[in-house]
DNA sequence: TTGATTTATATCGTGCTCGATTTAATAGCA
DNA sequence: TGCTATTAAATCGAGCACGATATAAATCAA
């Protein structure tokens, strides 16, 4: 197969060629895969992260969640209160720096961790591709992402 | 360096070890790089998305616009006022099937074109990354796509 | 031709995301 | 101590994204 030539003004401007229009979209078709499996959690997508994020470890101030997630504060505040709400999570204020909230598992959102052991599986499943590979295409995003970030 | 194991199930459920988040914070990442780029061109990203669509050709209806970005008409609806309202963008319900609307490009969102032809290569640039890899890294995730919207 | 079905877009409600700003608490310093 | 600066979270407004539903037009079938 030939190379495409992607150098030209033109060619840079096509959406085919675009790094970051593959990555919207596949984030958007991840999204979709996702649904039906968190559904079964009453966990969308994002709310599934923070959950990801609590079950590796416990009591997290609403700052660490962000720069874990590199989300602000305005995303996460709502997001942590609709988790409450749920009764997966509290949300309590720090009795030594009253500034910071700290955001803990309940019996509930531990519990839940159980319940959502299948859905990595499934969500591999859906790629149909090796973990090997996986994991090899997660680095090189991962690594952009720095990149980008810089 | 010797190779992480993630086949076991604690593994699997290590926000580290997704690749669906790499890719949901690498986009995260391109939208903030793209930020102060397209603010020159009073667009969003996404906005920004349906312009490089109909500088690639004009004059399409909102699903066909919807089909090329993966996006549903709940989403473009709203988003095409947006750019009507700003005057780059018409949209016109279609003579022969009133159905469809057709959205076109005014003259001052064909001569936009010109001026975000500097956009593509300030990303390239804040990538640090070399046109090939882009392009094959590019390949990869959107074969990922692929498999996962089968 | 009429009635049922399909198709295209729009509308609505919920939730995510950010930047800018606000509020409240802590830390630093003269 | 008391004033200022910094920090952490929350609030607000705008925009994106989807699923479910509505509306209206076109197509199909009897």
């Amino acid at each position: 197969m030939a190379k495409t030539d992607t150098s030209s003004p033109e060619e840079l401007m096509k959406l085919d060629n675009f790094l970051c229009f593959a990555i919207y979209s596949a984030n958007h078709a991840f999204t979709r895969v996702y649904k039906p499996l968190l559904d079964e959690l009453d966990l969308t997508y994002p709310q599934y992260l923070v959950m990801v994020v609590l079950w590796e470890k416990d009591d997290q101030t609403v700052g660490s969640l962000g720069e874990r997630l590199f989300l602000e504060s305005s995303t996460l505040t709502p997001m942590l209160k609709r988790l409450e709400a749920m009764g997966y999570i509290s949300r309590v204020r720090d009795r030594a720096d009253e500034r910071q909230v700290r955001v803990c598992l309940t019996e509930t959102g531990l519990t839940l961790k159980e319940k959502a052991s299948a859905v990595p599986r499934g969500i591999i499943e859906a790629t149909g591709m090796e973990p090997a590979e996986i994991g090899r295409l997660k680095q090189e995003v991962a690594a952009l992402r720095t990149l980008l970030l810089r």
